[in-house]
DNA sequence: TATTGTTATACTCTATAACTATA
DNA sequence: TATAGTTATAGAGTATAACAATA
């Protein structure tokens, strides 16, 4: 991994004034520190995000993975066989379409996830202490815009 | 690339909330509307972010491009050696410091720089249509404060 | 015919280590 | 000794096409 950030003579660029700039880095930050605290669960960013959404109530089959977590679908086979190897998730079939398959956490992988949310949940926290409340409140409503345009 | 969002069940999730989550969906969001936008130029976000700092009046040098940018010192030199190959930057010594190499855009690359400005700055307009001019201000303070933490 | 999951493959991106020339 | 740039390489992530089963 590259160097932490310093403060530096090309923060007076015209990139300081990109959103699209800042909102790259600003990930790259998040997904590091992210990356750091879920790696004692031997988890990422991705393969915990479809862990969690495979421990909610939703029951998403593969496709909507993808969708959700705008990944190929093929990237998420991988992702599921990773996590159903280790017994953390399950194939089923979903009786309304045979072609589909319901991902679901098994009880060993809803434990993990829990404890998963709360390293991700303490390093994110430690990200946003500068931030004040209301700032947490508009980035949430502006990200939730712009990561699901036109809805 | 996969399909376009969707409004779906796991909308409901409880990813929706986590901040880290929604960075980098918008993330993804954003750095495909900006290569998409870019690539009439030959150039993708990374190439660009070069190109633009080696256009401006700060002098970088390789080191500084990598720390700012958060790459690996190695990534910068291919993206340097393909801007240098397509005259659009030049590497000159730094007379303070024989082994670094300053990076600076020559006249062709400070108008190619200049039009993919046009470009992106479209692009990113268009993203962002649905957002208040508050929820604008407030999120480039956050960003950049998440960008360039302690700084 | 179209879609879901899968496999294979190629390409890009990222990270690491080692080397050189300078400091 | 340490740093800037470079090279090489391996690993992770991304994108594409093709196939079987099912709709």
């Amino acid at each position: 991994m590259p160097a932490a950030s310093v403060s530096s003579r090309l923060a007076a660029s015209e990139l300081t004034k990109d959103l699209s700039f800042l909102l790259a880095r600003a990930n790259a930050v998040s997904l590091a520190a992210g990356n750091r605290a879920l790696a004692p669960h031997g988890l990422k960013a991705r393969s915990y995000s479809v862990l969690l959404l495979a421990a909610g109530d939703s029951g998403p089959s593969q496709r909507e993975l993808a969708e959700f977590l705008r990944l190929d679908p093929s990237q998420v086979v991988s992702l599921v066989d990773d996590l159903q190897a280790r017994e953390l998730v399950e194939r089923r079939p979903d009786p309304s379409d045979r072609r589909a398959n319901i991902v679901v956490a098994t009880a060993k992988g809803r434990a993990l996830a829990e404890q998963a949310r709360g390293s991700a949940a303490a390093a994110e926290a430690e990200l946003h202490a500068e931030l004040t409340v209301e700032q947490r409140r508009v980035i949430g409503e502006v990200l939730r815009t712009l990561a699901f345009p036109g809805e």
